[in-house]
DNA sequence: TTGAGATTGTTTGGATGCGAACAATATAAG
DNA sequence: CTTATATTGTTCGCATCCAAACAATCTCAA
């Protein structure tokens, strides 16, 4: 319709460029496959739930971090977000700036930082995660409902196997 | 190990975070891990096979995209990077001064740009992709090889079904 | 032909994103 | 007590990354 090719001659056309080379398809499937996938669910949700809040997706994974995990050191948010120590520092910055949360030296050890979550973020918190969560429902909804366990636990196969 | 938690003990803390709330967690464990695993897998690949070519996420993926589709257009290689076109203009210029690849404009159409990929872009590729691959066999190397056909399939209802 | 509307790639401004270097603090060995 | 080593968050430089504004080009109707 967009004139644009489908995933499936995509990977045709994939498959007869590479044709003369040894690999293996099913594997570049499943990973050509996560990102696609991940890149058009976070896309989607930039576009939707979050523009709306006026945050930016990585801001919204520290927000949701520090709000699961608070009070909580900032070397734990970077792990959990899956971003690096000098990202973090940023986003924190951005969302101290738009009076979410609060950061703090520790008492006990004057090298960590303590990041708490302020009433304004709880407040934003309280109605965009179910919000998040209905578009989450959403992008499952196509999945058969025995299939998401067993989705879920591929996925945390992967992530493990890495060292993730 | 690390003194972080296991994704268990994460999945069960969020879970008890958010107990008073009306959500789907079977939807929201999927979510989350396929962007965990989507992170994970992206990062190792940085930080080992594409590190030692010199090139970014983006710009690997950037570069494989048009060595597939050569010669196209740069609104092509942006639908199937998932980027934009403002940072595809910024790759495409970091790719260029690499001697990796070359613009020109259409003879046909003035507005559009047409890329293509020189020898040195084709003979990094020859032995980057299917190192590429090895890595990607490794990552998927933990699930029963009858059910990664099923894995990719869900991921792609996951992407057709947000219109990606 | 001419002028309104659509499409393409670039520029702009601001926010991520990372590795490496850095300053501050904590810990351990002697 | 002192010194070497480790750890933490920040800063720096640079490369993405996007929405919106923009200039150039095409299309098509009047």
């Amino acid at each position: 319709m967009t004139g644009s090719c489908t995933l499936a001659e995509t990977e045709a056309r994939v498959a007869n460029r590479l044709r003369h080379m040894d690999l293996d398809f099913e594997a570049m499937a499943v990973a050509s496959n996560l990102f696609r996938a991940a890149s058009a669910v976070r896309n989607h949700f930039e576009r939707t739930v979050l523009a709306n809040a006026g945050l930016s997706w990585t801001a919204f994974v520290v927000l949701w971090v520090t709000w699961i995990w608070e009070p909580t050191e900032t070397r734990e948010i970077a792990e959990e977000a899956s971003i690096s120590k000098a990202t973090l520092t940023g986003v924190l910055t951005t969302l101290e700036k738009m009076g979410l949360v609060k950061r703090s030296r520790s008492a006990t050890d004057g090298r960590m930082v303590i990041v708490t979550v302020l009433p304004a973020g709880h407040k934003l918190m309280e109605t965009l995660f179910p919000e998040f969560n209905r578009h989450e429902v959403d992008v499952v909804s196509d999945i058969k409902d025995n299939d998401r366990q067993a989705l879920a636990d591929m996925l945390r196969a992967i992530t493990a196997k890495i060292g993730g």
